[in-house]
RNA sequence: GGCCCGUUCGUCUAGCGGUCCAGGACGCCGCCCUUUCACGGCGGAAACACGGGUUCGAUUCCCGUACGGGUCACCA
C-alpha cells in the first residue's frame, strides 16, 4: 500500500480567501479525512510586494467557521516540516536551485523586466502570436547559456542581478495523468523556460511549490484549474530533481451566474451576494466585502453549497454535514467542466438548515437577532416565535424581520388591505372584538381563537369579513402566520391597545 | 492569437453502448391545503451544441467544427 496520504491547501495571503478557494480548501479536507491522512495549511508568500496584512488570519478564520481545521501546518500543528511559511523558509530554496544549475538542468539570465517588456513588445508588433524565452530565444538572450562563464561569474562577482530559469528540453512531450482530467499532455516547444529563482533571492512559486510539497511528503495536489497550463513545467521539475510526481487532480472553476468568466468579487457587488466566507476589511480603503457567515449563512450550510458545486456523490442525496460529506467524497465524482455559481441553490440549503433547527436553538438565533438590533422582549415567547417565523425565514434575520411586529407596534398599515378591507364596518367589528378578549382570563391561542369563532357565528360573519381587518388593525399587515397565535404572543393589553389605535388611525 | 481543458433542462447535475421519447435538485408555472402569506403535498414546462465516423445500436467511443473556460510575468 502506497503511504499516508498527505495534501495542503497553499493559498497566498494577497487578500480574502474567495468561495472557490474554501472550496479547494474543503475538497482537499475532505481527502485526507476520506483517507485518513493530513491536511496541511502553507502559506506562499513568496511574493513581497503583493503581502496584504491580515489575509493569512483571515484564511485560518474563514476555515475555522466552516470547521475546517488543519492538521499540520499554519493554524495546525508543527510537525517538524516547518516552517509553514515560504518566506520563512527562503533560506531553503537556494540549495536547489544550485543543484539544478550543477545538473544543467537550469540556468543563469541577467535579462532585466525593461528588456523582457521591450522584447515580447517587438515581437508583438511583429505580429508574432506570443514571445516566449524558450530554447529558441534563449540563444539571443543574455544569460549563462549565451555568456562566456567568466563573463557571468564577473557579473555575479558585480552584483549584477540575475534569475535562473528552467532549460526545458527541446521537443519533448510532457505527460500526466490527472486524477479529474485524464491524460494531459503537452509538448515542451509550446512551453517557456520559466523563472524559478527571482533575482531578489526569493524562487518564484513553481520552484517553492515543488519543493515544498517534496519537502513535507505531500502525495496528492488538489488545486484550481487554473493550474493545468503550469502543470507540465512542475512535471518537469519533479523530473529535473529525480522525483517522484504527486499525483495531480485539477478542480472546475466556479463561474460568474451570468456572463463569461470566472467568479470574482465584482459579480458579488453587482449581482448583491457575497463571494467571501466571512466579511473583509479593507484596511487601505475602509471597505467591507460582504461574507456569507455575516450574511446570516450557516456554516453547514454554506459548506454543503460548496460541496454540491462540482461534485456529487452519484446518489440523490443533497444534505451532508461535513462527517457525511467526508465519508461521500471522492475525486473521481468530480466535474470537468465549470459550475456557474448559483446563490439561489444556497439560499435554499440554508432555508434547510434553519428549519432544521428546535425550537430552542431557533429561539437562540432569534435573540441574537434581537440582541444586535436592541429590542425589548419577553423571553417566554422567543421559542413559540422563532418557530412561528421559521416556516418564512431563510436566513436568521429574516425570524426578526418577518415578525417584526410581534415587538414593536405597527406604525403604519398596509395601504392595499386597508382599502380594501378596512370598510366601513371594520371599526365596529373590531370595537366588538376588543369586548369580547377584555373578558378573556385566560388570553390564549385557543381561547382567543373560541372566542373570535363565537363572534363570528354570532353576527353571521364569515372568515373573510373579519379577519383581514382585524390582521391588519393588529399587524398593520395584510399577510402572515396565524392571528391567534400572534394574540397570545402579544398578549391582551397589547392586542387592545393596537385595536384601539387602528380604529383612531383608520377611522 | 498560441497552448491546455471543457460542452446533458435557465442553473447545479445523474448517466460510464441498448434499462433514456434522458433521472434528481434549485428556480419557474399550475392545482390542493390554508381567513392571508409561508410551510407542506401533488403535477407541469424545460436539456443530450453541430457534423461526420465506429457499431446491429450512440447522451455514452473516435475525429472535426462551433461555442465556453483557463493560461501565456522576476504573481501566485
Amino acid at each position: 500500500m502506497s503511504s499516508k496520504v498527505r495534501v495542503r491547501f497553499a493559498p497566498s495571503p494577497t487578500g480574502p480567501l474567495h468561495i472557490g478557494g474554501v472550496r479547494t480548501a474543503l475538497y482537499n479536507y475532505l481527502f485526507a479525512k476520506k483517507h485518513g491522512g493530513d491536511f496541511l495549511l502553507r502559506i506562499e508568500d513568496t511574493d513581497q510586494t503583493r503581502f496584504v496584512a491580515g489575509a493569512e488570519k483571515y484564511i485560518i478564520e474563514s476555515l475555522a467557521w466552516c470547521g475546517i481545521s488543519p492538521d499540520e501546518g499554519i493554524g495546525g500543528e508543527d510537525r517538524g516540516n516547518g516552517p509553514y511559511r515560504q518566506s520563512e523558509r527562503k533560506p531553503m530554496y537556494r540549495q536547489y536551485v544550485d543543484q539544478l544549475l550543477a545538473d544543467e538542468k537550469a540556468y543563469i539570465a541577467f535579462d532585466t523586466a525593461d528588456e523582457l517588456d521591450a522584447m515580447r513588445q517587438l515581437a508583438k508588433d511583429a505580429g508574432a502570436a506570443n514571445w516566449q524565452y524558450n530554447y529558441i530565444t534563449r540563444g539571443n538572450m543574455k544569460n549563462s547559456l549565451t555568456l562566456p562563464k567568466e563573463e557571468v561569474e564577473a557579473k555575479i562577482a558585480a552584483g549584477e542581478p540575475y534569475v535562473v530559469r528552467i532549460k526545458l528540453p527541446r521537443n519533448h512531450e510532457v505527460r500526466f495523468e490527472d486524477t479529474i482530467r485524464g491524460w494531459v499532455s503537452v509538448n515542451t516547444n509550446n512551453m517557456d523556460d520559466k523563472v524559478l529563482f527571482k533575482s531578489d533571492g526569493m524562487p518564484t512559486y513553481h520552484l517553492a511549490n515543488i519543493v515544498d510539497d517534496r519537502l513535507m511528503g505531500i502525495t496528492h495536489v488538489i488545486r484550481g484549474e487554473e493550474w493545468l497550463p503550469s502543470a507540465p513545467l512542475h512535471v518537469m521539475l519533479y523530473e529535473a530533481f529525480g522525483w517522484e510526481c504527486p499525483i495531480f487532480a485539477h478542480l472546475p472553476l466556479l463561474l460568474k451566474p451570468d456572463g463569461p468568466g470566472k467568479l470574482s468579487k465584482r459579480d458579488g457587488d453587482r449581482l448583491g451576494f457575497p463571494v467571501f466566507p466571512i466579511d473583509w476589511h479593507n484596511e487601505e480603503t475602509g471597505e467591507t466585502a460582504s461574507g456569507y457567515r455575516e450574511f446570516g449563512f450557516f456554516p453547514g450550510a454554506f459548506i454543503n453549497m460548496l460541496a454540491l458545486l462540482g461534485w456529487n456523490p452519484g446518489t440523490e442525496q443533497e444534505i451532508f454535514d461535513l462527517q457525511g460529506l467526508i465519508e461521500a467524497f471522492d475525486l473521481s465524482k468530480v466535474s470537468k467542466s465549470g459550475a456557474k455559481f448559483d446563490f439561489e441553490k444556497g439560499k435554499w440549503f440554508n432555508q434547510l438548515y434553519l428549519r432544521a433547527l428546535n425550537e430552542d436553538q431557533l429561539a437562540a438565533e432569534l435573540k441574537k437577532e434581537l440582541d444586535k438590533e436592541g429590542l425589548a422582549y419577553n423571553e417566554a415567547h422567543l421559542g413559540k416565535i422563532a418557530t412561528m417565523m421559521s416556516e418564512r425565514a431563510t436566513f436568521p434575520q429574516d425570524l426578526l424581520t418577518e415578525g417584526q411586529f410581534l415587538f414593536s407596534a405597527p406604525t403604519e398599515y398596509d395601504e392595499k388591505t386597508a382599502s380594501k378591507k378596512w370598510t366601513a364596518d371594520s371599526a365596529g367589528m373590531m370595537q366588538d372584538l376588543a369586548l369580547r378578549f377584555s373578558a378573556l382570563d385566560d388570553f390564549t391561542e385557543e381561547h382567543i381563537e373560541a372566542s373570535f369563532k363565537a363572534y363570528l357565528e354570532e353576527k353571521e360573519l364569515g372568515f373573510g369579513k373579519v379577519g383581514p381587518s382585524f390582521r391588519l388593525a393588529v399587524t398593520g399587515k395584510g399577510m402572515g402566520p396565524s392571528m391567534f397565535t400572534i394574540c397570545e404572543v402579544l398578549g391582551k393589553d397589547e392586542v387592545l391597545a393596537r385595536i384601539e389605535k387602528a380604529i383612531a388611525v383608520l377611522g
